[in-house]
Formats: C-alpha cells, structure tokens, sequence
DNA sequence: GCCGTTTTCGGCCCGACTGTTTTCAGTCG
C-alpha cells in the first residue's frame, strides 16, 4: 500500500470516529498521522523496515500496529469492525459545506439518512427541519450546501488561485481606509492546490472594505459576514473570504490567517507555556495583564522567543523547533537563481528564438541562459537530432557573439527517456553540449519497477546534468509516474545529478515532500522554468516556493551559484 | 491516541459566525 492509501485509511478512521462521537483528541490524533504520512517524502514501507514507525510525529504505538497491518495484509481489522458499526458512506457526507459529525450522527439515527442521496431525499421531504437544533433556514442551508457540492471541482490549482486573489488584492487596496491587503491561507503558504482564497485586509473600520468584497459583480452568494470577517462563493464556484483587523493587530491577525491550523496550535501551545494567550486579536497575558498589541509577525514570533518563520515552512513539520534552535534553512529567493538552465526554442517547440530568449533572459537578471529543445523522439515537440544540434550550435554562437557578456548561453537538450529506459540520442552527441536534461514523457503509467529503472538508468548515464520534472505529474489530474523516490533521490546522490524543481505552476515537480527529503539526504536541485516562450521565466517564483517549502537554501540549488561555478561544474560532469 | 526542560498520566488553541436558541451548539479555519 502506498502512503496515500494508508493515509486515506487512516483519515476514514478519523472521520467514522468522530461520527461516532469519540473524542476529538482522538480523533485528532488519526488526522495528524494521517498527515504526517503524506508529508513523509519517503515510502512509510520502508521506515517500518528500519523499525522507525513510531519516530513519525503523531504515529503511536496503536497507530504504527494499524499501519503495519495494512502493509502486511492491505487490510485492517479495526475499521472493519467500525464499519459494522458506523455505515462508511456517512463519511462523504462531511464534504457538505456547513455539515459535520453531530449533524451527520443525528440525521442518521433519527432519519435513517446513510449516504448523500438520502440526505437530499430527507431534506428535500422535510423530515430533518424539526430535528433537535434544526429549522427552516438549517434546511435550506443544507440544500444550498448540497447544490454548492455538486457545482463545486474539488482545490483549486496554486497558477489559478494565485492571480485571481492578486485580482482581489488590487480590488481591496484600492478601497479608502484600507492600509493592507495580503493573501492569506494555504495561498501565502504556497501550497500547490488551495481550497478557498483566503485574504486579510488591514482598516480601522471593515464596511467599506467587505462592502467592496460582498458587493462585487462576479460574487453570485454572500455565504456569511459578521464584524471581522465575510465569505462569498463566485459565479466560477470559487470561494473566498475575507478577514479586516485593524493595523495596529495586523501582525497576529497576520499569524492567525496565514495557518496552517496545525501551525497554529502549536504557536499557541508554546504561548500558553509561556503565560500567554495568543489569538488573531492580540497576545494576552493569562494572569490578566493588558493586551499586547502587534502590527507585525516579526513582533508576533519575537515575543514567543522565536526569529521569523516565513509562511511555506508553517506546516507543523519540526519548523518551530528548527526555529528554536536557529536552524532554519536560508530563504532562497528569486533574485538568488542567476542561471536559467531547461528552456525552449522555436527548434523545438518553443515559440521564441533563441534571440528573443536571450534578450527575455537579461530583461530578467538571468547571467546564463541554456537552450535546451527536445530531441527527436517526442513526436509531439518536433525535436532536434545531432545534424540539427550541429546547425543549432552555429546559431547560438553567433547570438552569443551579438551579446558579448551580457549573459553566457549554453547549448544543451531535453533529451527523452525512452519507454525502454535508454535516452533517444547517443553518448557521443550528448557529450559534445554543455548540458543535458533528461525527462520522461511517455509510458508514465508503467509499473513502479520499471518506469523506476528508467529513471536509474538516465540518472547514471554520466552525461547526463539534471533529471527534468521527475514525477511527470501534470496538477491538478494527471498524477505522476510510480516511482521508487527514495531510489531515485539515492542515485541523484550517488552520481552528483540534480533533480529539477520545474516551476510551471502545472508541474510544479519535484513536489514540496520529495524536496525537503532530497535535502535531507543531501541531493542538488535545479529550478527551472522550462520556458517555451519569453513570458514562462516569470514562473520562477512558482519554483522557488516549492524550494523554499522543502527547506531548500541557495546553496542546494545549482542555478544559485556563479557562473564560472556552475559552468566549472558542468565541464567537470563531462570527465 | 499521542506526548513530555512543568508530566509516562493528564493534558491536548482560540475565536467568528450562524441558527437555534433564552444562554448555547455546531461548524469552520
């Protein structure tokens, strides 16, 4: 079983207890485990392997028994006997917005309502409104609920998410009164999928600013909006919500909204040990002193003892305690990636030339640029074999002779990993560029062994510089080749390759959990755009995120180093 | 069910908003 499925065992364990009417630490407890898997980076197969189970955070004794059992028999006596008890199809009834467990327990015993069919049956009959704690607008709430289930596509891609809050933003900041406006949630963490678009305003008085968020055309339901705090579902079925603190609370409120939930209980935690009561509104003293009042989140983590966590490491995976002791990772940013290393011209299927990238990649304080078009073998991209990396070799002379030292260009190739793990241009050509970027593309959906060996293979083929958009995955559909990643981040070792962070909001592969594994098993990276036109290089920041959410310092990423550096390092991988 | 420079047992964040309620329960983040 991989970890998700031991991870979605674990959350359907979580959600029938909590049904059920067990205690939420409890069931908190499977919820974090479950989590906790998902963050692993490494397969939960091989840790129990090392005897390390219960050395996961949040997975205990009586977890890492459950978790061995569904390695070993991919069954799991415990739930069975909960499922006898709990119907199963109770569980999907949590994904109704407004609906939870208590409701869910009494609908069903007192309806007998057992799935969402039922559900909307019962409701739409009548037979819920005079239920204990229910009522007419309950009733319609649940049938809103429910239409807004059906409409809605599951998370929102972080490319899609991200302009259409800086839309909001601009909107917000525009409005009279209102000193800041800054995208919260999942957003500001850059997770690569968010749920809802989450913002913060700062405005001594929140009408105006909710009246702008509430009144505009594109919001079709104003879905709640009190003192602090309105949400809105748009036409699209996106949902957003908006928080207004005044700025002079900013710095907590900042804190609260940004999360994650977990991150945030921890914070908390640590305030209370210290007498401290700590909520969006200020850091209250538990013995009753005055509210201390903070702007920033710098104040907000100095006084808890604690320099600047920056929002992606906020995930509740060891940051405060790294923090703590001062070993969090230096922020990589943008300005740090000097070298532009996988892109694409008009010899494949890029649609500028090589002089339009170049002056593209100097515009944005790139120092090298590589062009590295598709062999052949991909159909689809019209690659370029050896004759026509010959003539192309001519041509990017002859721009870099144009260009002086305004920028170093390389000639290199996105060369294919064939569906038989061998690459479709041989060892001699290869050498002769100054970079080489091997991907998979096709046969995604081999077997874990087998599309695994291919990714060997290319990794210890020496003239190969950085393994392309490892996993394949294309967000938010097409999942990723199975591959054996701790295997394959091993063998990134072993030979000196660098796995590519691509920043193609699409791809955004290697993914955050692998990253921060790779850095603890000490693998280089490269993030690249994958340009196939001028306007791609500005996805950079995309790929930095993911960087600086898997803990990655500038020093790990190859792009980040001096020219002669990397182009040292390049020549040495020819022998 | 997990976890420990306050604990191996007794804790396990904090508040907004809504709809049902005469003071609170449920849900959400």
């Amino acid at each position: 079983m991989t970890n998700r499925e031991i991870a979605t065992t674990l959350q359907t364990i979580a959600d029938l207890l909590e049904i059920k009417g067990e205690s939420r630490f409890r069931v908190g407890a499977y919820r974090r485990a479950a989590e906790s898997l998902l963050n692993l980076g490494r397969d939960v197969a091989d840790v129990r392997r090392e005897g390390a189970l219960e050395a996961v955070p949040g997975v205990g004794e009586a977890i890492a028994l459950k978790v061995g059992e569904l390695l070993d028999t991919g069954r799991l006596v415990y739930l069975e006997t909960l499922e006898a008890e709990v119907p199963r199809s109770l569980t999907q009834l949590l994904g109704v917005p407004d609906l939870g467990p208590k409701k869910i327990k009494l609908f069903w015993e007192k309806a007998g309502v057992t799935d969402l069919a039922a559900l909307e049956a019962a409701a739409k009959a009548g037979t819920l409104r005079d239920l204990p704690g229910m009522g007419p607008k309950s009733e319609a709430k649940l049938l809103e609920g429910l239409a807004s289930l059906a409409r809605r596509s599951g998370r929102t891609p972080l490319g899609r998410a991200l302009p259409a809050a800086e839309a909001q933003l601009e909107r917000l900041r525009a409005v009279p009164g209102v000193v800041r406006a800054e995208a919260v949630g999942s957003l500001r963490r850059r997770r690569e999928t968010v749920g809802d678009l989450d913002l913060l305003v700062a405005a001594s008085d929140p009408t105006a600013a909710m009246d702008a968020f509430t009144g505009q055309a594109s919001v079709a339901r104003v879905l709640g909006r009190g003192d602090t705090k309105a949400s809105v579902e748009f036409q699209d079925g996106l949902r957003a919500q908006l928080w207004v603190h005044p700025p002079e609370r900013f710095g907590t409120a900042l804190v609260h909204a940004t999360g994650s939930k977990e991150h945030n209980v921890a914070l908390r935690e640590r305030a209370l040990a210290r007498g401290l009561s700590l909520s969006e509104h200020a850091l209250t003293p538990t013995d009753g002193g005055p509210e201390i009042l903070l702007a920033t989140e710098e104040e907000v983590h100095r006084a808890l003892g604690l320099p600047y966590i920056p929002p992606e490491l906020r995930e509740a995976t060891g940051e405060i305690r790294a923090a703590e002791r001062g070993a969090l990772p230096e922020r990589l940013e943008v300005e740090h990636v000097r070298a532009a290393l996988h892109n694409h011209s008009t010899w494949s299927d890029g649609k500028a030339t090589i002089r339009e990238m170049a002056e593209g990649a100097i515009a944005r304080g790139y120092r090298v640029l590589a062009i590295t078009d598709h062999s052949f073998g991909l159909g689809i991209a019209q690659g370029v074999d050896a004759e026509g990396l010959l003539r192309q070799r001519r041509e990017i002379d002859a721009v870099q002779q144009e260009l002086g030292d305004r920028l170093q260009l390389l000639q290199g190739i996105e060369v294919e990993i064939r569906a038989d793990g061998t690459l479709d241009l041989p060892d001699d050509v290869l050498e002769a560029l100054d970079v080489v970027v091997a991907s998979l593309h096709v046969a995604l959906r081999q077997p874990r062994e087998q599309v695994t060996a291919r990714a060997l293979a290319a990794l210890r083929n020496p003239h190969v510089d950085i393994l392309g958009h490892p996993t394949g995955r294309l967000l938010p559909d097409r999942e990723g080749a199975d591959l054996d990643m701790d295997a394959v981040l091993s063998a990134a070792r072993e030979t000196g390759t660098a796995l590519e962070i691509n920043a193609n909001p699409r791809r955004l592969d290697l993914p955050d959990v692998y990253v921060r594994r790779a850095m603890e098993l000490g693998v280089m990276l490269s993030i690249n755009t994958d340009a196939h036109r001028v306007e791609h290089y500005d996805f950079l920041s995309f790929g930095v995120d993911v960087a600086r959410r898997g803990w990655v310092p500038p020093e790990a990423v190859i792009n980040t180093w001096a020219t002669e550096r990397l182009v040292g390092w390049l020549g040495e991988r020819k022998g």
